[in-house]
RNA sequence: GGGUAGGUAGCCAAGUGGCCAACGGCAACAGACUGUAAAUCUGUCCUCUUCGGAGUUCGAUGGUUCGAAUCCAUCCCUGCCCA
């Protein structure tokens, strides 16, 4: 178990891993096929993909100002695309993110203010950076977009005209995503009908633009990346290629990418690297057998050797700890993934030891789960809930209450069994650090300032 | 514009004068069991509480009544049908 502890030495450098598995142009479609990550495939897109280096596209909507882990697959996908000696584009909506996309949504969307768009489409923009080759001397060099670049000029009545023209409404309304809205109980604006359309042109300037004839995106997309290859037939003739992966799910039917602290936000900032790791590593056996597949670059054997090695010892957590080392250094790289092993290791590896056996130095190193707390409030001493609630560990009084009171809090791991316990600097560490969890895997170090 | 069905907690959804802080389900959180897994069982799940209660809810505003989510009026919003 202590050795197996240690995921950083368990394999090689996971960066070497990914490059050598460089699987050739033609092969991109085999190669995600059994990864699992192809949903709907239009007929003839692995022939064209063997012609040679195709340029392919994703959109990504600006709704916040970071991308989450659901839009990990499609980054993949225009990885793998390029890894694949093809050519990425990474669309961001300006345009479209005004409009707001109706699938899989049973209700109108709110619009985004302007501003708040602008903010968003930075900070997406940022992100999509890190993640894809942008250096022009490679041939299939990454590119970025923003739709909003071609909309902006756009009048409506060129629009309606130009392309409007081209689409039947009796075609648009035969989307998945338009007939629930047409005989759901909610409606649907003519603006977020339009979206479709809107997204179809996309494709359309691309593939005029940047001879771009392939799109890719979630299987929830297909419905607007249909309308842009008929687009694209109908307005210059032309055939398009598309296909989207599946939508990540978990076993137990749970949202993906949701925790009791929201979602799992790919910047540092919203999600600490501690904790993104840790959202990797509780994937339960039946996720994290699909899940290897899709968010890491490992290639067959060694997951299927991961996976039978799991199967035969499953309290191992090989699986999920590979998951978690591949996904994190990918995401957030290497060094913040060792900092959150090591603090992983100091919360979890002994959970019995005492609390006071953690060095100050095991303490001071432990990243992502540190608040820091008010020494004067302290020193007068503090109950229980209104620590809780200070800190913001429980988000109120009440609810700090209940929590203790169901015996969900621990205070130097040990756990908390009256409401009228009083903290003071007799119970900190090294005189400084009080180590409370909430719940079995939420930790926080509160640092006494 | 006319007709009609609706608007209940995070979501779905009962309730149609007092027994309603509001059945039930889902989601969520915690406890037990485990492998920081799943399944299962238990508890919590509007807010505050000295755990006795207290305060604010059922689209909005007024009204009837000892008493309203439930009745009446007006308004707002949504679906469907007709024009």
């Amino acid at each position: 178990m202590q050795k197996d502890n240690s995921p950083a030495q368990q394999d090689k450098n996971p960066t070497q891993e990914y490059n050598n598995l460089i699987p050739q142009q033609a092969g991109l479609i085999k190669e995600l096929t059994w990864r699992g990550m192809i949903q709907d495939i239009m007929p003839g897109t692995e022939e064209h993909l063997a012609k040679g280096m195709t340029t392919g596209y994703i959109g990504f909507d600006p709704t916040a100002d970071s991308l989450h882990i659901g839009s990990l697959v499609p980054i993949l996908l225009l990885v793998h695309l390029q890894k694949a000696g093809h050519k990425p584009i990474a669309l961001v909506g300006g345009a479209t993110g005004m409009v707001g996309d109706p699938s899989g949504k049973s209700e109108e969307r709110n619009l985004l203010s302007e501003d708040l768009l602008a903010h968003n489409l930075a900070g997406v923009k940022k992100q999509l950076e890190q993640y894809l080759d942008f250096d022009p001397s490679r041939p299939n060099a990454a590119e970025m977009a923003n739709n909003y670049d071609w909309f902006r000029e756009m009048s409506f009545l060129t629009f309606i005209r130009d392309i409007g023209k081209h689409i039947t409404v009796n075609y648009m309304s035969a989307k998945d995503s338009v007939k629930k809205r047409l005989e759901g109980d909610n409606g649907m604006s003519f603006t977020e009908f339009t979206y479709q359309l809107v997204q179809g042109y996309d494709f359309y300037w691309l593939y005029t633009h940047k001879n771009c004839s392939l799109q890719m995106g979630g299987s929830d997309q297909w419905g607007n990346i249909t309308t842009g290859t008929e687009l694209i037939r109908r307005k210059s003739g032309g055939t398009a290629f598309a296909f989207t992966c599946p939508l990540i799910t978990k076993a137990d039917g749970g949202k993906f990418g949701k925790t009791e602290k929201g979602n799992i936000w790919l910047s540092a900032e919203k999600t600490p690297p501690f904790q993104f790791y840790q959202f990797w590593l509780n994937a339960t056996d039946a996720d994290a057998e699909k899940w290897i597949r899709i968010f890491t670059f490992l290639d067959q054997p060694t997951i299927e050797t991961l996976i039978t090695r799991h199967r035969e010892q499953p309290e191992g957590r090989h699986l999920q700890k590979t998951l978690a080392r591949e996904i994190t250094s990918f995401v957030h790289g290497e060094e913040e993934y060792k900092k959150a092993v090591a603090t992983t290791e100091k919360i979890f590896a002994d959970q019995s030891a005492a609390a006071e056996s953690l060095t100050e130095q095991d303490l001071e190193s432990m990243e992502g789960v540190k608040i820091d707390y008010a020494a004067e409030k302290l020193a007068a001493g503090t109950d229980i809930v209104t620590f809780l609630a200070e800190t913001g560990i429980l988000p109120s009084k009440g609810e700090a209450r209940k929590l203790v009171q169901g015996g969900g809090v621990s205070i130097n791991r040990k756990k908390v069994d009256s409401l009228q316990l009083i903290l003071d600097k007799g119970i900190l560490l090294h005189g400084k650090y009080l180590m409370v969890q909430k719940g079995k895997r939420n930790f926080y170090l509160v640092r006494v300032i």
